[in-house]
This record gives C-alpha cells, sequence and structure tokens, in this order.
DNA sequence: TATGAATGAGACTTCATTCAT
DNA sequence: AATGAATGAAGTCTCATTCAT
C-alpha cells in the first residue's frame, strides 16, 4: 500500500500535490465520514505529511469545501456539454445521459461525493446551500428540460417536470450512495448493471403516452 | 425560570428512560453524525444528565446499536404482517405497501435511520450487517415476492425481481435519506407527494406487461 | 460468592453493619488501592446498597480513616498487654512478642493494613501520623524497651535500642505487605515460617553478647 | 515571571523527552500512586503539556509499564556484575554488596520503585510478574549463592539459603519503601545508617557457624 | 433505615492546529 | 516548501455523592 504512494513520489509534479490531497481527503471523507477522517490520514494518503495539509488547506472545513467545490464543478460542467451535444428523441437522450451519470457515480472517483455531503449536510449548511445550487438544481433542470420536451413533443404523458427528473436521478444517486454504504455488506451488488436498466425501461415506458 | 427544569432534576422514572434517550439519539444521530453528536446533547435532549446515559448505555457505540436495533426491529415486523392482510392485484399490492413505507419514513421518528446507517456503515460494521439483514434483504424479498407474483399471473414483464425490488425501494429509501440531508436547503421539498404518485404510476405502468 | 453473603444476612444483626462494611474496606482498599478500590465494590462485599455505606460514613475518605482506626487500635491494645504478661529472658520475650504479630500480620485480616497505609500515605498525611504516632512509635517503643532491658541485663550488645527495633520488626511487617502484593506472583511464598524463623534466629544469636 | 517556561514552549528535543517523562512519572507516581498521579502532573514535572506524554506513550497504563522497566533493568545489569567482581569472605561480600543495594535505595531515584509495584501489584499483574521474574528472582538468588557459598566454606550455620537471602533483603527493601511512606511522619529517620549497621551485624554474627 | 437512580466534577485520551527546524 | 514535535481544547467515560422513595 505504501509502496504504491513511494513508487508515484518520484514522477509526482510538486504542482499535484493540492489535487492529491484532495484526493485523499474525498476517500478518507467517503470511507470514515468528516469527523473521524483525521488529518493525518488524509495526509498518509496523499504521501505527504500533516504539515503540508495545512501548507494548502487552512483548516480541516477548508479542506472539506474545497473538496466538494473541486470535484462538484468541473464534473457539472462536462454534464451540461452531453445534453447540448446529443441528438434523438427524449427518450433516447434520457437513457444517453443517465447512462453517462450512472458511469460518473459508479466508476469514477465522484462516487462518494453524494454520500458525503448527505452525511454532512447538518454540519455544513453552506456546503449543503453549495451543493443544491451547483448539482442539485442544475441536474434535476437538466433532466426536467429533457422531460419537458419530451411532453411537448407528446411522446410523454403529463406529469410535473421537475418531479419527475427528482425520481429519475433518486434511483441513480441512491446507487451511489449504497455503493459506499451498505453494498460491502450486501451480498447482492450492483455490479451488475440490471438494476439500471429495469430503472430506465420501468421510467421511461412508464412515461410513455 | 429555570425552575420548571430545575424542579425536575432529581424525579426517578426508570421505565421511560431508555426509550427517551433513544428517541434522542436518533434525533440527534440523524442530525449530526454519530461522531459530532455529543453525549451531552442527546443527555440534555432526553432530559437528563450525562451520567444517566451511561446508567443505561455502556458506551457511545452501545448506545448507537441499541438504537438502530430498537428502532428497526419493531417496524420491520409491523411492515410484514401488512404484506399477509393485503388483498388485490399485485400493482394494487405495491401501491398500498408503498404508501405504508411512504409514510413510515416520511412522517414518523424512524424516517432518520437511512441516513444515519449509510453515513455511519463503514465505522460500524456490525451494524450495517445487522441492518443488511434484518431490513435490506427482509424489505427487498417483501417487494420481490409481490413482483414475482404479478409475473406469475401474467400481469408483469419478466424481469429480475430482486432488482426491480430494488428500483422500487430506492426511491423511497432516497427521499428519507433527502429529507434529513438536503431537503432544508432545497425550495423543492418533498413534502408535496407528487413526487412518491410519478414513481409509483411509472414504475408500475413500465413493469406491467 | 453472593450465596454466602446472602447467607449470611438473615443471622446478621443490625448493630454489625459498620463493622462489616469497615471489613469490606480493608479487603477492598487492600486489593486494589484506595482510589481504585469503588464505593460499589465495598458495598457489594459488605452485603449492602451503596447508599447504606454513605448511612454510616461521610465519605470515602472518612471510611478510610475510621477503617484504619477500627483495625488499628484494639489491635495495638492486646498487643501492649502481652508483654506485661509475658516473663522470661528478653530473647525469649523478643521471640514470643515476634510470634504474636508475626499471626496477626500473616493470618488476620489485619495484614492488608500495613500495605494500605504504606500506599497512601502520600495521599492521606494526617491517618500517616495517626498510623506513626498509635502503631510504629509504639510498637517500636515495646520492642525497644525489651532490647533496652536486655542489654541492661547483660545479655544484649550495645546498640541503639530504637534502631535495632526497627530492624527487628521490619522483616516481620516486610512479610505482610508482600504477602499483599508480589507474593501471589512469586513461586515462593511465606507461608512455610522458616523465614520468621531464621529472622529470629540471626536477630537474636546476632544481637547476644 | 512566567516568560521563561513560556519561552520553552515550542522547543524540540525529541532525544530527551521520553527519559524526561518517564522519570517525572516514576516521581509522581511514588508519591500518589498510580491512579491517583495524573497525566496532567507528569507532563507538569516534565515540563511538557499532555498531549506530549501521549506522543511517546500510548495510555497511562503504558507509561506505568515502559517506567517499571526502564528504571528496572539497567540497575539490575550494574547490579549482577558486581558480585562477580567482589572479592572476600561471604561475609564481607554480603556487607559489601548490601552496601551498594542500600546507596541505591536510598539516594538514587530508583528508591521510590518498590513502594510503587508494591502498592499496584494488584491492579498490574503483568508488571507485578515482570518485577518477581526480573528483580525479586535475580536479586534473591544472588544473595542466596553468596550465602550458600559461605555454608560450604563452613563460614555460615545451614538454614535455606534463599529464605535467608529473603531475609536479609527484606530489611533494605523495607527501608526504600519507608523512605516514600511514613518516613516523613516519623520523627526518626533513617537517613542516620545505624539501622543498616545493626541488621548487617545481627544477620550476620547471626548467621556465623 | 435502606435503596439505587440520578448527577456532575474530573480524568483519560484524541486530534486539529501551530510552529521551530 | 516541507516536516513532525508539541500543544490544548473538547469529548468520552467513571464514580463519589445526593436524594426521592
Amino acid at each position: 500500500m505504501m509502496q504504491t504512494n513511494e513508487a508515484k513520489k518520484w514522477q509526482r509534479r510538486k504542482e499535484d500535490r493540492p489535487g492529491e490531497i484532495l484526493d485523499a481527503a474525498l476517500a478518507l471523507f467517503t470511507e470514515k465520514g468528516y469527523t473521524s477522517a483525521r488529518i493525518d490520514d488524509v495526509a498518509l494518503r496523499a504521501g505527504v505529511s500533516k504539515g503540508t495539509v495545512y501548507l494548502y488547506f487552512e483548516s480541516k472545513e477548508a479542506l472539506f469545501k474545497a473538496m466538494v467545490r473541486k470535484k462538484v464543478l468541473p464534473q457539472m460542467e462536462k454534464a451540461e456539454q452531453l445534453v447540448a451535444v446529443h441528438k434523438g428523441n427524449s427518450a433516447e437522450l434520457l437513457e444517453k445521459i443517465a447512462l453517462q451519470w450512472w458511469f460518473a457515480l459508479q466508476h469514477t472517483d465522484l462516487s462518494g461525493l453524494p454520500k458525503v455531503v448527505v452525511a454532512e449536510a447538518g454540519n455544513f449548511p453552506d456546503i449543503a446551500s453549495f451543493f443544491v445550487e451547483n448539482v442539485v438544481i442544475r441536474v434535476r433542470s437538466l433532466f426536467a428540460k429533457i422531460i419537458q420536451q419530451g411532453m411537448d413533443m407528446g411522446e410523454f404523458r403529463k406529469v410535473s417536470p421537475t418531479e419527475a427528473a427528482r425520481v429519475f436521478t433518486s434511483a441513480i444517486v441512491f446507487a451511489a450512495i449504497w455503493k459506499h454504504s451498505l453494498a460491502p455488506f450486501d451480498n447482492m451488488p450492483f455490479e451488475s448493471e440490471e438494476y439500471l436498466q429495469i430503472h430506465l425501461e420501468n421510467f421511461i415506458r412508464g412515461l410513455q403516452a
């Protein structure tokens, strides 16, 4: 475990330090929760000393907030670009974007974020607000817009598009939370992607007029 | 003005105490998370002193575990009895039980539990296992059985019943987690029950053969 | 263990309570030390509830002090009477009294006292003073007087009688301390009374003119 | 007037710290007993903060155990070397080594150890065992060997050499215990070394054939 | 008298943060 | 820029003491 870090140390460029620390922070905060994750652990995982963390981040709280912002923003931009590009009917669009999100939330380090934010929302109101504004609402509008288009085209039946968007995303986000909480204790993992299949098919078929 | 509280200081009410403390614990753990919730806070909310908490629970960890067990078990029994009683086709059954769960997870003190368990799974493996065994798997089989029946009757199309059950429940559980995390920061609360409506209709319509 | 206490409860007269508590206190203080012995343990061993201890003793400190006084004083009176009664030359007298002390400090519940007093002297200066005045000095004078007589009679060589008394008693007291500290960990117990034999013979032969 | 201390607050002296803390621990444990000595006191006496103690020792118990080991082992090695070097008949040898032990147990910081170990034996069985094995038995054999030689040479009368060794050492160890317990309350201190004189003369004369 | 539930001061221990090197 | 020894506030837990019953 240390070997891996040691090996990388050599080829690591100085400019990556803050990023590596944020990666370590996300991993640790995901695994242990904000309070139980120690700065020492983050430093160790990042391959630096405790003091170095404080060189780049004023405090544990600042580290946490920086981590959320850093992980969230680039991802959001990418996501919104996809919509503009995609073509096809609403059902196809919905499916394509859902797959992108599913992948990001299952197979990138981003997958730990929802659990962390949800768990610490009560203790970090400004992070919660930030997350709602910059992720929740934007993602919801994204999907709502697609659904609205589907309804406008007569493809979907009439429902509240934002509520429908919420239903649609909840199953995907829930899977990400699950992955970092009870999945290891459940003999029925999410790795088989039938879960997503069923969700997409039911949701879209159910929505179709 | 402190008189009212002071007067009750030395009340002896052994019978109620453990339950009151567990209620306070659920509330605090839900709000702050396990580590950030202080025993002092729990005691204060329960209307007792710190020492009294330790009179009934060996440690903070024991309190947490007792709380989960206490909140989970009676609820599960109630839930399973409902299924036996209900009549009608699978779609109706699904809807009826979903409504029960929705109510329990939105309007009773149980609603905080999923967030707590999910947030602390990594730090309390045995609680995680306990929860998976006693809640997750049982609830999943419950719904899987209904879905299976629907498929057997030709009412539903063929899919993995357990995965479908997982999809079905995830939206409901997610709403409970949301309620105790980002909902207060979201101008679009779950209180309007259109969310559940859409989920039920889409899921069931989508599942119908 | 409880059986024994329960059985006695019936035939126990109320007037014995304080005495039973003091006995329990001596046992617990000997075994655990003053600070580590809990009032709960003392109460349990005495077969009463914690509250009852406070009925008879104002505080833990008061209990400790009462215990020392109670155990010490009657014993001292007994000891001093023996000297007046005994007859014979100084060597014989020395031996006789030494045997009495040895017995008391090995086979009665008094044996735990020296260890307790020695261990807590720093924390209870007034108990330390009390013990020095009422036990140490009196015992020392007792033996010093006998030794002085021996010197006066030409039976013993000339040395400081008080220092000689101190040498004489130290081996006996040390055995009592040992019994309640390292003896259980030593494969060579004091039970064989050769230790005392050698001490008496060496000391007396060495003192003889 | 606090300046002098304050100025040193952030000194880094890793090399010396553990030793200084162990010295402070011995002093405090001797004076107050294990339980009554607070880590704060030890830290204060060592000139560091509470946290620093935990930097070097995992717990109060670990500190205690480390202290005993640290103080005991070097002393034992020194002691055993002395025997090999000394020459003369058994009586002379006995006297010489006794003087060394007397000095060590009266005038070095080691003198507090016997009281501490004796007082805490019941609470620290492994320390008690360690002490018996590494000190008690080794010292006893040391003296037993010398006494045995004396008997072999016809210099001493026949007695159990280990029991005789125990008698011989008990007076010396007792003096060390006394020094840190009741001596301050006794108007007859051990500083005048007549106590040792009488013990040595009586014991040796009494043992001679 | 006797009980034992309730209290809260106090001790151990952790860990975010500081700062000399 | 980087380190890691040192700090001390804060939290868990214990237990002597109180008091309603």
